[in-house]
DNA sequence: AAATATTTTTAGACTAATCTAAAAATGTTT
DNA sequence: AAACATTTTTAGATTAGTCTAAAAATATTT
């Protein structure tokens, strides 16, 4: 049996550790999760005797396929509540977090299996992130960071990486959505602000949001 | 803060006490919860410390206000999730309790109202049961035990009792579910058990079926 | 390569929920 | 009303997850 707190702390691991791939930090986790590094110790040591991670002392901590393939369940199980949410319940984008939060955790095989095929497959989530299918295959997304936009180019926009709500509410209110069209005018060396613009308008966003905002060139 | 454990424990007390009318005796919780009366002590001093019950040593326990709104609420949650399971997600009636269990616990006032809504306001879960609405009213249900139905009469299956897996596939198997129509033909003094009629069949059930079956006269 | 700083682990304590075993209260028989 | 039976509570442990404070290991400076 694996516990809620354990799924937590999987996700977390996978999520830090850019999908499974590289190692993470006690601190890095312990930020991530909001909580103390000392619990976090206790936490890896009991996630690597249940053989979701390998841990070995001050070295960090990886996850095993077992925990990556519980971290990809649960992402899953995330995503499609998400979309569910939003497409089914008149959630907006920044109100789905909180509560797929919880819902990620309801364990049966069919009632995701179903709600899956009751939204018929989605194959990404209200953020633009990817929704792993049933043996957990996702396709990772083509993106790069506005930060990193060429001046003079146009993009899709296709995802964000900060998904509170305080920034999804700041897009909504600029008429940035995942799909909107932007062309890059302008990056200001000052201050890394860039002037882009949208449909029918022109704006200048600030570093932070231009490190936020995933694009696709087309 | 409430959590999860006390939920569960309001609600069988709630249950117990036929909607929060009588007192409940440790015992009767202890068994209900599948735990230990040294266990349900403990924890109904704690409901008692925050309000949600009144208890006195020896003398059982009952909900208060506060209590019975919480109950009612979590009931309201369970049955709304057990529509949207058979509705939606082709879930049947016997699959469907497992998992509300669960889903039951979920907090937030939006994902349930939004969920109300998407479902078309339903009034009754798929065992018959009333579903409390956002001010957690609900109508008493009128209805009879098939154990003390008149021979000779007519009525239509409006609910069950026990809401386990094998009691409605054995009701599945027998082809009675909520809507159907049963004439009492016969009851046996020897085993208490009922001869009906149903639409296109002719059985005969036990005492304990018949004490598990509600009906409407018609 | 010492000294210092940072990160990580350990030790010990706390809370929620549970258990077993024993004690106390209540209920039922005779 | 005493004896016996049942129910309920208490006392003391246990487990999961957390915390603080101190110790140990690792990393960075000088
Ligand atoms: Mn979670
Ligand atoms: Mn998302
Ligand atoms: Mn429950
Ligand atoms: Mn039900």
């Amino acid at each position: 049996m694996i516990t809620l707190t354990e799924e937590n702390y999987i996700k977390a691991i996978y999520h830090l550790s850019s999908n499974g791939e590289k190692t993470v930090n006690t601190n890095a986790i312990a930020s991530a999760m909001q909580t103390k590094a000392s619990s976090v110790t206790d936490m890896i040591k009991k996630l690597s005797e249940k053989n979701y991670a390998d841990y070995k002392k001050y070295q960090g901590v990886t996850l095993t396929d077992d925990g990556r393939r519980v971290a990809v369940n649960i992402i899953r199980k995330h995503r499609l509540w998400e979309v569910f949410l939003v497409e089914k319940l008149n959630f907006s984008w920044d109100e789905v977090h909180e509560v797929a939060e919880h819902l990620e955790h309801i364990k049966s095989d069919k009632l995701i299996n179903e709600l899956d095929a009751f939204l018929e497959f989605p194959t990404h989530d209200p953020h633009g992130d990817p929704i792993p299918d049933k043996e957990g295959n996702f396709k990772h997304i083509e993106k790069i960071v506005l930060a990193k936009a060429e001046v003079g180019s146009t993009y899709k926009c296709v995802g964000v990486d900060d998904t509170s709500s305080k920034f999804l509410k700041y897009l909504d209110s600029n008429h940035i959505a995942l799909g909107t069209i932007i062309t890059v005018k302008h990056k200001e060396p000052y201050d890394n602000s860039i002037k882009l613009t949208l449909e029918n308008s022109e704006i200048v966003v600030s570093q932070s949001v231009a490190k936020n905002l995933y694009l696709k060139k087309i």
